[in-house]
DNA sequence: CGAAGCTACCTAAATACATTAGGTAAAACT
DNA sequence: AGTTTTACCTAATGTATTTAGGTAGCTTCG
């Protein structure tokens, strides 16, 4: 009986590949399992439990994302990275669906904090330093970009846009530039 | 042996009340055979299966939002409507946070077509009838207000907002603001 | 190099949900 | 009242999760 060779790192690398094929609610132990061609309980060695998996393919997907993100702001200000973000965004929820969704699986407050997940919003506030926004406005354009990419990546995944014209990509390009424009002339409140 | 009187309604109207309570991915229709006192098998006599079941459960949440909608936004026009009908989305997610969720299960294309999904962009395209916008600008406007409205209400519920100052009251508020100053200076492609 | 210990993987069993096939009794209709 | 319809049932199968306890392969150290 040669092993298999499993680790938890595999197990949430296999996890995130199957979440993109499949979908991230798809992904079972038992899956896994198949995929490795072992018995289910012996999966129970390397991650405790179904929800312990998902936590980690979330955590994969918001460290992938996030260290992509820094690469593409990295050198870039204003409108520039502002595209670039939220680009960055957009295709990774079209390239990785699976793991997409799997960012948006509940973590408990201790794991969240230690997460990537904080790299996001610190990427979003530097973005905006390109533009004039003291706080607490500022946080209310974070807000609101996350908003924004988070609500057309979702919407965009699941058809929500139909498939007719204009195609979504246009929508998206004009997105951003109502975006800059928006955030160059940042309205005081009412 | 006295019946229970189930219908596919009733069903799927108690599903809608659990997915709040539950969450809609825990909605099953063990739990639903357990609220009514019934074998689970009985059930397949009303809905064809988990699936149709849910199908249902969206079916039910996307006309009731869109009957709020129509409601808040009769009668007004420009801002007025735009707040208005934001805030339909944004507390229809939080009161009802399953059947929130519930509107995105995925439907086949005969299913939404049909579904009052259809009127949920027809309403945010007359609010922007109080807006200057041509076609296809129109088109983007209603995309990028879908994508603000549903963003925003998810990461609110999710909690990726934080707990912190300032409180996410303000930051939607000010997100109302920014759009309606946008789509009044809606600015042309680069 | 061989014994000792660690651990990767196993079998077995309990629990839960989804689904189908085929039966019985309550309601509805004539 | 008799017949039809149907709401609900029992029984059985398949799949996923999880725990308890065992065995064989790898590592380590005398």
């Amino acid at each position: 009986m040669a092993r298999a060779g499993l680790t938890a790192d595999r197990l949430t690398q296999a996890g995130a590949e199957l979440a993109d094929e499949v979908g991230f609610d798809n992904v079972t132990l038992s899956a896994l399992a198949r995929l490795f061609d072992v018995k289910v309980a012996s999966l129970y060695s390397h991650v405790t439990n179904s929800h312990d998996l998902k936590t980690r393919i979330a955590l994969l997907a918001l460290q992938e994302l996030a260290d992509r993100a820094a690469d593409a702001v990295a050198g870039r200000a204003g409108k520039d990275a502002l595209v670039a973000l939220g680009n960055v965004y957009r295709d990774y929820a079209r390239e990785h669906p699976g793991r997409y969704a799997a960012m948006h699986f509940r973590l408990d407050r201790e794991t969240a904090i230690a997460s990537a997940g904080v790299r996001h919003s610190a990427m979003t506030r530097a973005i905006l330093r390109g533009y004039d926004l003291a706080e607490p406005d500022q946080t209310h354009a974070v807000r609101l970009l996350g908003s924004v990419f988070h609500g057309f990546a979702t919407l965009e995944l699941e058809g929500g846009f139909g498939n007719s014209s204009p195609d979504s990509q246009e929508s998206w390009t004009r997105t951003l530039d109502a975006l800059d424009a928006l955030l160059r002339a940042w309205p005081a409140p009412d």
